[in-house]
Formats: C-alpha cells, sequence, structure tokens
DNA sequence: ACCTATTGTTTAGTACCTAAACAATAGGAG
DNA sequence: CTCCTATTGTTTAGGTACTAAACAATAGGT
C-alpha cells in the first residue's frame, strides 16, 4: 500500500496553485487578485480570446468572467477589441497587462523548468510509464465526471 | 520541449479538485458544502482534532474553521468533546457525521486504488524515479515559497 | 420585417475566507 | 492566593469570487 504517494502529489500541486493564490502587483502599479491574473494569463496567451471563450476555458460563467474583465479594463491592464464572429469581442492585453502577464510567467518558470528538465533526463522506460499512467488517471476521472 | 506534460498533469489535478466542488448529501440528509466535506474528512481521519490544528492543516484561519464546524454542529454531523490540552476542544463525527465521511471516502476510491495500482505495477526504476521527481519538486516549490 | 441564436452585461444573492477584537480558561511567578 | 500571560476558540464586519437569471444588443436566415 502506498497512500503516501497520493498525498506528496496532492501536497505539491496544493503549494503550486497557492503561487496564484496571493494578492501581488505583478510589476504594475495595480494590485491583482487570483482571479485576475488567472485571466490576464488565459488573455495573453491567445490573439482573439473572448468572453465566452475564456467562461469555457476557466470553468466559470460569461458573467463570472464579464466581472472579472472590467475590473481589468479599468485598472488598464486589458483592452477590447472588436471581433471577428457573430457579437464576437476580442480580449487583448495593454502594455501594462503584458508587463503583468510575464511577471506572471516569470513567477512560475522555476517551477516549469525545473519540472520539465527533470522530465527530459528520465530514461525512455521512466517516461513512458508517467505518460501512460497520467493517460489512465484521465480516462478514470473521465469515466467519474460522466457518472455524476 | 515538453510544456504538455505540466499541463496535463495540472489538468488531472483541476479535475480531481472538482469532485469536491459540488454541493452534495453524502448519504445523509444534509447538503454538505466542499468547505464542509473537507472539514469532515479532517475531523475523520484524526481522534484529537481541534480547530487550531485544522485550521494549520487545512491552511486557513482559525476564524474560519469556527465558522465552518459550527454549522456542522447545527446540521449534526460533528461535535465537541473536552480535550486533553490546554483549552482544547476535539471535534469528533457524530454517526450521520461517519456516513458522510465514508461515502466522501468512496466517492474518491476509484481514484485512489488507480493510482496506487498504477503506481505500485511499474518497475523499480519507474518508481524511483518518479519518487526522486516529486521530491525535488517539493524542494523548488519551498525554495519559492522561502523567497516571498 | 420578423425570428432566433449568439454574445456579452447586470443584478442580487451566496459560499468562503480574513483580520481583528474578544472571551474563556489553565498554568506559572511572585 | 492573586495577578499575568499564553493559548484556545468565537464573533463580527468586510471582501473576493463566484452563480443564476434576467437582460440588451446584434447579426443572419427565412
Amino acid at each position: 500500500m502506498n497512500n503516501e504517494f497520493l498525498q506528496e502529489c496532492l501536497k505539491i500541486v496544493n503549494k503550486y496553485n497557492n503561487l496564484d493564490k496571493k494578492v501581488r502587483s505583478y510589476g504594475t502599479d495595480e494590485l491583482l487578485y487570483p482571479s485576475e491574473i488567472h485571466v490576464i494569463d488565459a488573455i495573453g496567451m491567445s490573439k482573439d480570446m473572448t468572453t465566452t471563450k475564456l467562461a469555457a476555458k476557466l470553468g466559470i460563467t460569461k458573467g463570472g468572467i464579464s466581472q472579472i474583465t472590467s475590473k481589468l479594463i479599468k485598472k488598464n491592464l486589458i483592452s477590447k477589441k472588436d471581433g471577428d464572429g457573430l457579437n464576437e469581442v476580442y480580449l487583448i492585453l495593454t502594455d501594462k497587462g503584458i508587463t503583468a502577464y510575464q511577471a506572471h510567467i516569470k513567477l512560475h518558470e522555476p517551477m516549469v523548468n525545473k519540472l520539465n528538465s527533470l522530465f527530459d533526463n528520465l530514461d525512455e522506460s521512466s517516461k513512458k510509464a508517467i505518460l501512460d499512467l497520467i493517460g489512465e488517471l484521465n480516462l478514470e476521472l473521465n469515466r467519474l465526471e460522466e457518472s455524476e
């Protein structure tokens, strides 16, 4: 029996998630709340992000997204731009938004680099074992979601 | 570059955490909120759990714990018992609380079993590789926490 | 010109948490 | 014994981060 393994995994993930749970300025003159930097991160990764797509990606309602983005517009971290699709409005980062976006990435960088380099240095059979394990877990979780 | 690896890990963990984000009755006649079942879980795992220890374990303030436990007492899922230490009060599960505790474990069981059996079936070198990786990540996260 | 589907917004309400002031109590020092 | 202090747990006001539901605005098809 190896229950410590799961416990350790969960502990790590909690610590990682807590990185974004603090109010930070991310190199700008505005304090950014967790939900706000989360939205900035998602907008920064895409050139045609909309309210609806953000809601789907972050798993919250459109109304919730709308509230967060309107605060970010007031703080001058993002702005709106006419989109191509039906009634679509693209959300894009301002210069200040880009500053925050990059500072946020930099905060996570040590972790991300560490994880990737550790993974890359594994021998092939270990890599395969880990990827298989992840795949199986995904299947199991999808099964659990369906059986609700 | 293997950024997918990290993304996959985070996706899995999010899905796993979402298991407890829904309001459920857990086999009782009371609807239990995420924060409530989380507290019940922690109390069920220990014979001498107190408000202060819960706060440390779950990473929230004593005041927050006190609010949640008083709701659980009203719903008759936990009760108080004089503790041994200075001013300590032990929190223990009622019969209804035990029902909810076990139902919650049962909900997670498929995942936990799957993960453990997958891990146990790995060859020794893969096991070691994974445990090393987890250890290194922990070190990196502790370093990040200190540098705040 | 109307109907409909889609987008995004607003509002009221709620869960969950914090900070800070508070009460209660046990134990030690004088 | 009496005071002081450390510790426990509670309460309150306030804030973030949502949701659900009603709403407005607009483009496109019939």
